[in-house]
DNA sequence: ATAGGGGTATGC
DNA sequence: GCATACCCCTAT
């Protein structure tokens, strides 16, 4: 792992638990943008397609869009799904998944721009830099299977990436609950066999003057392009209804009749609603988040972490430990532990969580001072605490501190919702300033500073540095948010959060946002490891960990000249066929000149435009017609 | 928010 | 130089 990023893990959990709340879409990519997220974190890319798809049902906007996330999460469901883990981190089904296309669309390179504070990325960092912050050079790095051998072994490997013992290790539970079953791949089927349909008939139905043209259109795209090659690829996506479907809408094509029988039998299919069943089956499969299901253990079982802990001091295997090289080689009663080595606290053994006990094991050995790509992550509470553990047992006071630092974090989580980038990046400090304090109570590390060998990279003044800016109020994405995944399962906090997102954003536009938007008013800055000692005055009054201010990087005032002039203009950026066809959807579902209604529709499609260029590319379309 | 004119970059 | 695509400005 890169030094100064997040712990992946952290991040996945953070947006893990996030993704169920009701926050809006463009905060929710610029978390996307801002957090290391694992390319091999299946489950999680799941989550964010299902809420991408989420985002499009409320306005009934069945699209060649869902129809897209509907195959990506098909993908998706077939990777989860396997039981040879191996099989899959290595081959081409796994690069298709993760590719730059995919890296677009989760880590929004494009938004890297504004990330890095510069309207022109090639000039201020280059594209390279981008990659190397948000891009698939960074999964590379941090989380390639290469440097993720040498720098964890391939033992940390297996436990922590989906491995071949992956139902093993998971736990049958788990695995039913985050893995596709055959249920929902059929309902998958069903639901991608009525919007396919809706999609195409649709425009029979709603269509205005080229109807006919529009039809055919939709035809050649969705039946003879994506459901033909499916067909050729022998996708389970394509069911027998599907082929049928196929069968009666490309005779409609030629035959009046038919497509008048056709128009009518599509009106017994309701797409949107199939999708709602799908997402609500979805939602019900996959529980609370890790978080969640942290803090109720937490709360239901006194003996939980001491349990762990004990069970940890018990059992010493090697197992419990990162094999990453960097580790010194000294048992756990050794008191020359450096401050910030993480202990190690196998909640296998007595946890009572029956999912994820992978990650599990990671909590347990969150590290004490955690980066977080150029900004850091650390120790809140350092008073009290030595350069060395103590390596004592914990006591039922210890217990209670970890308990109750958790619980705080998670309230003042909801409490505070102003801006929820921050938020997160507060629960993913709680989650590490709890696992300090077990760190700094429990006993000697056996696990090692994951990311910063020799806490050199620690902020000895205990402030916690995030260089995340606050940003501005959106337009929640929907008002029916409050129907959130797992709105079961946590309704004692989404409420604070669905109300106040509500409250901040209301009276503006209830326009759907696309996931993957960026945040034009975020925008990180640049940390400078060198001159940061300033934080005296950052620190926060109340006891909670906290975030301070970010600081700006210096920039010269050749530069200043420079970002000025080049931000007159945008980068060209080529219309790719994707965007053609969805703004030709776009006019055919909502009508030529309601380019602000399109672009909202599908804003993740159209990243980076503007209502204007929606409005001039449709020029240019038609130009000629 | 939208429409239209015009500037600029790019490819031929 | 021309055509085209993309982008920006401004009037409504």
């Amino acid at each position: 792992m890169a030094e100064d990023q997040i712990d992946p893990d952290i991040a996945s959990w953070v947006l893990e638990f996030l993704i169920r709340q009701p926050i809006k879409d463009s905060i929710f990519n610029s978390l996307l943008r801002v957090l290391p997220i694992s390319e091999t974190n299946y489950s999680l890319k799941k989550l964010i397609l299902l809420r991408r798809l989420e985002s499009q049902v409320p306005n009934c906007l069945v699209s060649e869009n869902v129809l897209q996330i509907l195959e990506q999460i098909y993908e998706l469901d077939q990777i989860l799904g396997s039981k040879d883990c191996d099989k899959i981190l290595g081959t081409k089904d796994c690069e298709q998944i993760v590719t730059s296309k995919d890296c677009d669309q989760f880590f929004s390179t494009n938004g890297c721009d504004h990330i890095l504070g510069s309207k022109d990325c090639d000039q201020n960092l280059g594209s390279k830099g981008c990659e190397k912050n948000l891009g698939s050079k960074y999964c590379d790095r941090s989380l390639g299977s290469k440097d993720c051998e040498q720098k964890l072994g391939s033992k940390y490997c297996y436990q922590s990436l989906a491995s071949k013992g992956c139902e093993e290790k998971l736990g049958s539970k788990y695995s039913d609950n985050i893995l596709g079953s055959k249920d929902c791949c059929e309902l998958l089927r069903k639901v991608y066999c009525a919007v396919a349909v809706e999609c195409t008939v649709g425009c029979l139905r709603n269509g205005d003057n080229d109807v006919k043209g529009e039809f055919f259109d939709v035809v050649k795209r969705v039946w003879r392009g994506r459901v033909r090659e499916m067909e050729g690829e022998d996708v389970g996506l394509v069911s027998e209804d599907l082929l049928e479907w196929r069968d009666d809408i490309e005779a409609a094509v030629w035959d009046e009749s038919v497509c008048l029988n056709v128009v009518e039998r599509s009106k017994e299919i309701d797409a949107v609603e199939a999708v709602r069943m799908y997402l609500k089956e979805e939602k019900a499969r996959m529980g609370p988040s890790f978080l969640e299901l942290v803090t109720d253990t937490l709360k239901s079982n006194e003996g939980g972490v001491q349990g762990a802990i004990c069970s940890r001091e018990r059992d010493e295997s090697d197992q419990c430990r990162r094999n990453d090289g960097e580790e010194p080689e000294h048992d756990n009663n050794d008191r020359t532990y450096e401050k910030g080595k993480a202990v190690v606290v196998d909640t296998e053994k007595r946890y009572p969580m029956t999912r994820r006990k992978h990650v599990a094991r990671k909590r347990s050995r969150l590290v004490t001072s955690c980066s977080f790509r150029g900004a850091k992550i650390t120790d809140v509470d350092e008073s009290g605490a030595g350069p060395s553990c103590s390596g004592h047992l914990p006591g039922t006071p210890e217990i209670k501190r970890v308990k109750e630092a958790l619980e705080t974090s998670r309230l003042e989580l909801h409490a505070v919702v102003k801006d929820p980038l921050p938020e997160a990046l507060l629960l993913a400090e709680s989650v590490i300033s709890v696992s300090n304090v077990a760190n700094k109570d429990l006993g000697p590390p056996g696990d090692q500073n994951l990311d910063l060998p020799g806490g050199q990279n620690r902020d000895k003044s205990g402030e916690a540095n995030v260089a995340v800016e606050k940003m501005d109020c959106e337009p929640p994405g929907d008002q029916n948010r409050s129907k959130y995944f797992g709105a079961d399962n946590v309704v004692s906090v989404q409420s604070g959060v669905a109300n106040a997102g509500n409250g901040l954003c209301s009276g503006q536009i209830n326009a759907p946002k696309g996931l993957m938007e960026r945040n034009k008013t975020a925008h990180t800055f640049e940390w400078d490891d060198s001159i940061d000692h300033s934080s005296e005055e950052l620190s926060d009054s109340s006891n909670r960990p906290h975030l301070s201010s970010p600081r700006q990087r210096r920039v010269s005032p050749l530069n200043i000249y420079k970002e000025q002039k080049l931000a007159k203009r945008r980068k060209k950026k080529r219309w790719s066929i994707v965007e053609e066809d969805t703004l030709r959807a776009g006019v055919q579902k909502f009508g030529r000149g309601h380019w602000k209604l399109i672009l909202n529709a599908y804003r993740d499609i159209f990243e980076e435009r503007t209502e204007v260029d929606l409005k001039d590319k449709w020029r240019n379309l038609t130009r000629f017609e």
